[in-house]
RNA sequence: CGGGGUGUAGCGCAGUCCGGUUAGCGCACCUGGUUUGGGACCAGGGGGUCGCAGGUUCGAAUCCUGCCACCCCGACCA
């Protein structure tokens, strides 16, 4: 392990990339775009995924696997749907291999063309509906409400670890519901379940909104999102919740018989959250020193490091390090004891320290004689010295202190860095010099919304959804508005 | 698909201009020893089709030709 990460005010997205690398937590794979997941980061998506498998089945859902190919055909039914993925599909042709004829290695075999070709799902509505169209007959059978965690392929020109690869892993829920009312408050009761993850858990403060037409999912009546702010000042979308009107239930022709006997198309949703979202935590919470994970999605909440004085002492070391481990393990916290001999404490403070752990316990020999332990937090680098006795009380309650510190600290730099103006002048100084949100009146024509994207590079991430209603002029164009949206560059 | 760059040990690089011992350095790795309160030190060791294929030459990592791969910057996106 080599020193020294880049810092962030040098280079921004060096720092990032390797962060994800010395951190462990993921790495490129021989693919361009696709990643190998590695145990630590993989051990964070579990929890990401726990948090929210739990929240799902809370409200109702239960969890299905549909099929990682799509016939061709299925993607064209719904006309906005395909546009919006035809450019990044990836196409299975043939279904065998052959020896190739110098004996090299192998090729496809022509005489394997697939009839119908498949594509690997971008996006699974089309076979859920097509799937859901034979579930459902009568109102009895709604709602339906499932989720599935899959991988998904989108063949992106320019990939990043976790923020945009080709292959992604991510939960992707479908609902089918007897009236639109019904279905419009699943959109949003399932954005308020992000969001409430996104800041119970990731300690992320995110800005609930709706997108623009440009910017809604192809398929989607409204698409809803989350969307929080990196260090960088740049956003990132962390989730969306799309409300799919009719679209897909008439495209698969899915109708249901309701209670007066008559027959309707029945009303949509979708929503999901990837991988992605790891990519987001590093870039809110990390410092130059490596990761700060939120102790609730942290694999390893505190780590123990013995500093000893000649071997034999370790046994006394490891002796209390882990009846420590024991009471702490009993209150429901993951430790680490690392006694390995192999490194110097000094090496395994900067390790921790680089993959995030929230709480390391230092164990030496002055600590064995006056029976204390000393205890150092990740997120403000404070150190305490502390009774034996009371350090599983301490670091019970630093896991609440460090995730709310951590949250707040994410919540400083929002709000710090959300500028309201009234200008095009001040709209751009703010986008080049400062960064961040940036709260202007628009109005609301997609024309004006590409421009300001051709000059300035920022997008209109959402209209939130606790906008005030108040009348005013658009940064751009001078007509008239009646609420502020949230533009960024983004992710 | 345009513009730029790079391919030499697991990683990061030097050597290439100007051909000439056995291809070198740092990190990592292995062995032994001394160490251990903020990234230890000493000694020894292993590891290479120099991206691939041709060519020039007594001799090629180095020169020539062709190919391949990857990275960065621009047009798309959770």
């Amino acid at each position: 392990m080599s020193k020294g990460l880049p810092k962030r005010s040098d280079d921004y997205s060096a720092w990032y990339n390797e962060l994800v690398k010395r951190a462990d937590l993921a790495e490129n794979s021989p693919v361009r775009g696709s990643m190998v997941i590695k145990p630590y980061g993989y051990s964070i998506w579990e929890k990401m995924q726990a948090g929210l498998d739990k929240m799902f089945k809370d409200t109702g859902h239960t969890n299905a696997y549909f099929p990682l190919f799509i016939p061709k055909s299925y993607l064209s039914r719904e006309a906005d749907h395909v546009e919006g993925f035809a450019k990044e599909c990836a196409v299975v042709t043939h279904y065998r291999l052959k020896k190739s004829e110098d004996g090299g290695g192998v090729v496809v075999d022509p005489e394997a063309r697939l009839e119908e070709e498949l594509i690997v799902r971008p996006t699974s509505e089309t076979v859920i509906w097509n799937t859901y169209k034979n579930w459902i007959q009568s109102y009895r059978d709604l709602p339906l409400l499932i989720n599935q965690w899959a991988n998904v392929v989108r063949w992106e020109m320019r990939t990043r670890l976790f923020l945009r690869t080709a292959e992604f892993l991510w939960q992707e829920g479908h609902t089918a519901h007897a009236t639109k009312a019904e279905a419009e408050a699943e959109t949003i009761q399932m954005l308020e379940i992000y969001a409430e993850f996104a800041e119970k858990h990731m300690a992320l403060p995110v800005i609930k909104g709706v997108k623009t037409e440009s910017e809604r999912f192809a398929g989607a009546v409204d698409t809803y999102c989350i969307e929080a702010l990196m260090q960088d000042g740049k956003a990132l979308q962390a989730g969306t919740s799309h409300f799919l009107g009719q679209n897909f239930a008439k495209a698969f022709d899915v109708k249901f018989a309701n209670q007066e006997g008559g027959l309707d198309y029945v009303w949509g949703t979708s929503w999901g959250v990837s991988t992605r979202l790891i990519g987001g935590l590093i870039m809110a919470h990390s410092d130059d020193n490596g990761l700060v994970l939120p102790p609730k999605l942290a694999p390893i909440q505190v780590v123990i490091v013995p500093i000893m004085k000649g071997k034999d002492q370790l046994v006394q070391l490891a002796d209390q390090a882990n009846k420590i481990a024991s009471k702490l393990r009993d209150k429901g916290i993951s430790v680490k004891f690392d006694d390995r001999d192999t490194h110097k404490p000094g090496w395994k403070f900067a390790e921790y320290e680089l993959k995030g752990v929230p709480v390391r316990i230092a164990i030496g020999p002055r600590d064995l004689e006056n029976g204390t332990v000393e205890i150092a937090r990740r997120d403000t680098f404070e150190k305490q010295t502390v009774q034996v006795d009371e350090a599983p009380e301490v670091i019970f309650e630093l896991m609440d202190e460090i995730q709310s510190n951590i949250y707040n600290k994410a919540l400083n730099f929002r709000e710090s860095h959300t500028t309201e103006v009234s200008t095009y002048d001040e709209f751009q100084d703010v986008l080049e010099n400062k960064g961040g949100f940036v709260l202007a009146h628009w109005d609301g024509s997609s024309e004006t919304e590409e421009r300001i994207k051709e000059e300035t590079k920022a997008t209109i991430r959402s209209i939130p959804l606790n906008a005030e209603e108040e009348a005013g002029s658009c940064v751009y164009s001078g007509k008239p508005s009646k609420k502020k949206v949230l533009f960024a560059r983004a992710y």
